[in-house]
DNA sequence: ACTATATTTAACCAATTGGTTAAATTATAT
DNA sequence: ATATAATTTAACCAATTGGTTAAATATAGT
């Protein structure tokens, strides 16, 4: 392993753990067993090391999300997809939520540039294949007259915040002393996927 | 107005801007006209006074939503009422839910421990009050059989992560030159209720 | 072998910042 | 009026931390 490598899995796992602002320059070094002024060598500064994970991990829950919309299948197959495999990401990348999060709370200066990045490059745009499924389905009549834009955040949103609200979410969820966290994920894919599918059945 | 309220107003401006760790006591201090010893002489520490600030925030919140799901409305009328109303109370005060995010992005310890503080008094407990009603509703075949602690989460993620969000959202969405905010917001409010509403009709 | 270039190290620096303290000032009670 | 307690101020402190630098070491090209 590189150096470069040896840096960037380091700095991947410190932020996704910490954030920007709660990560140290010097944590990253002793984890990456090598000198803090290497850090500085190959990525300038704290900021763009940072920017430079950041696109690492938008890339890969995005790529991965983008293709369902692209596929053959009907819009109802897809959305059920789309809600069983992002909950299963999150379960694999339990910091992932709150590492976007917490860059969007810091302004998203960093997720707004990658994601403009995104769209000038045309790759892994979620949003677009999404748009242009839900009008396809929407003129075929598959599901009633939404705006897809509306939609996807819906989507997005529900899909998400759970995990985002967690710390506060299971404090009144774990008053139910036979709360299982492991079975209420799966219920909720299941919850999400009748009711927004329900909500747009023509 | 005492020194310390006017510590309390200064506080509560700059953590709703920069967050806990972006807003610096001698910030706080400046702008409530005080020498900075009195920060510590009211509050003791930086994180007392945040805590202190971020249980007003959140009572001010959760105390009016509360009370829709103690009306006699019905369900339906109630939740229509919540949607408005929640992103009203978002659109006039926008700082809120990035300020709350950025709590639980940080951990959400003070989050966690002001919620459990409310639920040991019986305060203004939204969820609470929404899953009576939900329950209620689906007993009465009012809608059909949901689990409500979903519904409710579905409910908020629907109306919160475009505002959470935004700085991606606003990326995509400004690449149409007609996008207006306010009316996008609007529209929102529509398509959470029309969507949310038919997906859980009896 | 020799030179130029790239990589690595250890020591150092300047700025920031939450918090403290001792002395000064003001308010309260007797 | 005087003692006591509460409030306020200015100066100070120690720790943290992102970043720099000059010298040392390794690598590659000729």
């Amino acid at each position: 392993m590189s150096t470069e490598e040896k840096i960037l899995q380091a700095a991947m796992d410190i932020f996704l753990e910490k954030g920007l602002h709660g990560t140290k320059m010097q944590e990253i070094a002793d984890k990456a067993e090598i000198n803090k002024a290497m850090l500085h060598y190959y990525f300038r500064s704290k900021e763009k090391l940072y920017a430079h994970v950041f696109e690492i991990v938008f890339k890969h829950v995005f790529e991965e999300l983008h293709q369902i919309f692209t596929s053959e299948e009907s819009f109802e197959t897809q959305v059920h997809t789309f809600v069983n495999k992002y909950i299963d990401l999150i379960k694999n990348n339990p910091r992932i939520p709150l590492f976007i999060i917490r860059e969007l709370g810091q302004g998203g200066e960093v997720a707004a540039n990658t994601f403009k990045n995104a769209i000038a490059a045309e790759n892994y745009m979620l949003p677009h294949s999404f748009i242009v499924a839900a009008k396809n389905a929407v003129e075929t009549k598959q599901i009633k007259p939404v705006d897809p834009r509306h939609l996807l955040i819906t989507l997005l949103g529900s899909c998400v915040f759970f995990f985002i609200a967690e710390p506060m979410i299971s404090v009144f969820l774990n008053n139910d002393p036979s709360f299982n966290r492991e079975m209420f994920i799966n219920q909720r894919k299941n919850e999400i996927i009748n009711v927004l599918l329900n909500g747009i059945k023509p």
